[in-house]
DNA sequence: CTGATTGTGTACTGTGTAGTATATAGTACA
DNA sequence: TGTACTATATACTACACAGTACACAATCAG
């Protein structure tokens, strides 16, 4: 895998899906309305280069209906807001997140469901 | 607050409560025991540059006694581990962090406790 | 056929990161 | 008085990040 934890790929073949229905998800138009020339989306896409910052992501996520967090996760990024509210209790959120890494995801999806729709 | 929001500060205030009752914490020779040269340290407590690196903080952290994911934050940064369990399950993680950081203290340190010694 | 549009190749740029190297100036002590 | 240590100032470096600018060959639509 290239550049980017296949980043790249995932973009490429999201934006060929939309492209059947859709000719403005050429390469081309895509890098106009997310703000980047198209040699450099090309580059992105074929995993040439790493993949572009958080705000290029974020407004590719928007423009193929992806999730952004998945998107940033395979670009090897983190959400800038989340980063942001663990650095608020550092202590608080490193202990839960250290917690719950090894668990299995149904335990932890039962915490954000409790969590969720708990009394709290 | 100069570059990187009173890490400076904390690290210099630290070091001068540990020099106290052990002169082997001058700023020389704490520079040489985390690897950087005392010029650099020197800028870096005084805010004059950024924080350093992931791996100089944890250092530092270790060998001054405090919290490194304080540290880490004073740094405007997030440790890498923890970064690397959200990329893992980024909706799952993202989620959960979202539904948490506009509530109390309390409320996450009681997640954080139920989840420690539950029978999840 | 032609004119527009598509994806790609090559070269270059400014800014940030994470420091080193060396010189300088003050202080403590013996 | 000198030598050993202290902090700081100044200058510089190597590399990564996040792209732009422009030229090019291929393809498709009328």
């Amino acid at each position: 895998m290239g550049m980017g934890g296949g980043f790249g790929r995932y973009v490429r073949d999201a934006r060929e899906r939309r492209r059947v229905g859709d000719p403005s998800f050429s390469l081309r138009q895509l890098a106009q309305r997310i703000g980047v020339e198209p040699s450099f989306l090309s580059k992105v896409e074929r995993g040439e280069v790493a993949p572009p910052s958080e705000e290029k992501i974020l407004r590719l996520a928007r423009e193929l209906g992806e999730d952004s967090d998945v998107l940033l996760a395979l670009a090897g990024k983190v959400s800038m807001d989340l980063q942001v509210a663990i650095r608020k209790r550092p202590e608080l959120f490193a202990g839960l997140i250290r917690q719950l890494k090894d668990m299995p995801d149904h335990a932890v999806l039962r915490v954000v469901r409790e969590v969720r729709d708990g009394e709290w």
